[in-house]
DNA sequence: TTTTCTCTACCTATCGATAGGTAGATACAA
DNA sequence: TTGTATCTACCTATCGATAGGTAGAGAAAA
């Protein structure tokens, strides 16, 4: 049993907490609203999660663990980068093309100065855990050196600029151009062909 | 006289209102904080800013307005791709190195979807014109098409990716791989050689 | 004298947080 | 089987702080 496995009033809470947050932030997120939309009392909130902070937390450690389930192993010797870069990339176009949201990490990096000191770094660790994921992603089995010319942080930060642009501006294609890329330059030259997703 | 020559109270008002607009976004200010970070009441904030979506207005058109003359024309036959996209690598180089902070846009963007109308459509403005700026600057006099395998919304979404990163995580060195792989690849080939920022 | 700017003195709404209480379930001993 | 205790999961009521916003007076420059 994991911290991030929360079920009942704590998992409604966390679900309408992660939605508030990723579309205005943290400070969009209120008890008051988050009751409100469940029909509980803000207090009762407060039962679950007593400062604002621990439910910044908890929503964050729950994406995490999730995104990473999602995700899978990085470096299963089966697998080729491009399955692996696949799923990435399948991660981010859902929240951008069926959710129509910014991913949580990429709202609260933009505000990250102005975040509690706990929820900023917690944020830090998630960008690291993940940029580590994608290096050995995007390392072939076998070998000792990533494919491509291109670090695993800039594959993240396409994707999440690419992201930010295409639900600021409405138009999908600067998200789509990105992932077709990344598919071409990273995901291109593993040992089995790449499995395009459907687009 | 432009709509965003601004000087006086204005202009510090709209100074202060930046500046904590890029720490936190739209919501983290406030009437109360700009008027004591300047010394005055937040009644005389409001006579210059009746509401808080005029400063905020205020605010994204003075910084597009800014970084147009920052950047300069994006077609000027005598100059090559690599002066001008290095020039516009400098702008967001400045802002994550010197300033530490991410830029305007990229923090607006990440909470579009909880912004007054009027915001979420200037931000997309914005987007807008920035990613046509980058098309004709990608594009050599004479030419008809852009350099690189990259569209110009690609290069934004890099740059705003990198940035958030590297301001998250506090490690600089995310922006800066990007900076370079961009000179590389999309500033490489232009007529005069690349004349490389100190970086 | 009119315009421009800033002031004092408010308003209402909402925020996170706390105190204190309660209904119901479970557990355990007499 | 009854009485006592404890725990969970809520509740009402309220706190002080802060949010954006307004009315009207005062000062100073044109």
């Amino acid at each position: 049993m994991s911290v991030s496995d929360y079920s009942g009033r704590a998992a409604e809470i966390l679900d309408v907490a992660e939605a508030r947050m990723r579309e205005g932030g943290f400070e969009a997120v209120s008890f008051r609203d988050i009751a409100a939309a469940i029909g509980i009392k803000s207090a009762s909130v407060h039962y679950h999660f007593p400062h604002k902070t621990d439910l910044g937390h908890a929503v964050i450690e729950r994406y995490q663990a999730r995104f990473a389930e999602q995700l899978g192993a990085p470096d299963d010797p089966g697998e080729s980068v491009a399955e692996r870069i696949s799923r990435l990339c399948g991660g981010y176009h859902d929240a951008t093309l069926k959710e129509g949201k910014v991913c949580l990490a990429c709202v609260l990096g933009g505000e990250a100065l102005d975040l509690p000191k706990a929820l900023a770094d917690r944020i830090s660790v998630y960008f690291s855990w993940l940029i580590d994921w994608t290096e050995k992603a995007m390392t072939p089995g076998g070998s000792d050196r990533p494919v491509a010319d291109l670090k695993a942080g800039q594959v993240i930060a396409s994707l999440q600029g690419a992201m930010i642009l295409a639900i600021a501006t409405k138009r999908p294609e600067l998200f789509l151009e990105t992932e077709s890329w990344l598919m071409r330059t990273v995901g291109g030259s593993g040992p089995a062909a790449p499995r395009m997703r459907s687009l």
